[in-house]
DNA sequence: CCTATATCAGGCTAACTGAAATTT
DNA sequence: CAAATTTCAGTTGGCCTGATATAG
């Protein structure tokens, strides 16, 4: 009761984010990707090609949004768009080789600021912590 | 290392904050505060008043911007900023009545939106993340 | 006819950058 | 003179809203 700002999840979860944000930008300095594309780039990655409407609910991402996202991937080859030949309103889109490459490099980055973002922790409490955040997303991203 | 994202912590504390935000957003609708609003004044409130820049990184907010949201809750009479006598270049901030009553509106619904956000989550793992949580941040948010 | 999908145009706000004025 | 504090002006990026064209 005393120490309100300790005890609001909601408080805490978005000053994290801040202090994560920033860190992923001092690995990012010279890249000219987005933290939005690992997230895509993964997805389509470990789980394959995905209907665009899926992809935005899976990785918590406004669909107009995710248009822009891919048209800057589609751009440097590293995803490509082609419509659903069993529902032409769909389009399907999925990981390229470059995009692998990429995805390789910037997960490099990602495990670093991850590092830095999780020294505090011991091993079990990082694990722990992953088991948690994923348990408050309504989106799916377990397997 | 088949599933990049539920395994970055960096990813899931940034979505994990976008849905608390979305939850807070719910239950603010119509009040004219900010999130950041109930930030300086719970931190005011329970630590006492404050030098700007040291509230500013206590809450991790940027001081430019703690400037105009200082003027937002002046403007309201919900803080008060004075300059320190012993040192005339700062400025000590403190929390008014009518601030105290404001946070204690917003604290209701900032509760109410933490219970949704932790709502998977039992009660030993509710204080298990905020303990977590905590450690992870750069900014002495105890006592 | 109604719904779903991708796309586009525009707005909002938190966060950031850089610089100025004042005081130590 | 150099550093700290508050303040101001302007930019960026992520998120959101509403609308359109196309397809089921």
């Amino acid at each position: 009761m005393t120490h309100r700002l300790s005890d609001r999840a909601i408080w805490l979860v978005g000053r994290a984010s801040l202090h994560a944000h920033r860190l992923v930008q001092e690995q990012m300095t010279g890249s000219a990707q987005r933290k939005q594309h690992y997230g895509i780039l993964a997805s389509l990655a470990d789980k394959g090609p995905a209907v665009q409407a899926h992809l935005a609910d899976r990785l918590l991402i406004d669909r107009s949004d995710l248009v822009t996202y891919l048209d800057e991937l589609e751009a440097a080859k590293q995803i490509s768009r082609r419509t659903d030949p069993t529902d032409r309103r769909r389009k399907i889109v999925a990981i390229t080789s470059r995009g692998q490459a990429t995805l390789k490099r910037l997960d490099t980055l990602m495990y670093a600021a991850d590092d830095d973002l999780l020294s505090p922790l011991k091993a079990e409490e990082r694990t722990e912590l992953a088991r948690l955040l994923t348990k408050l997303l309504p989106s799916d991203l377990a397997p």
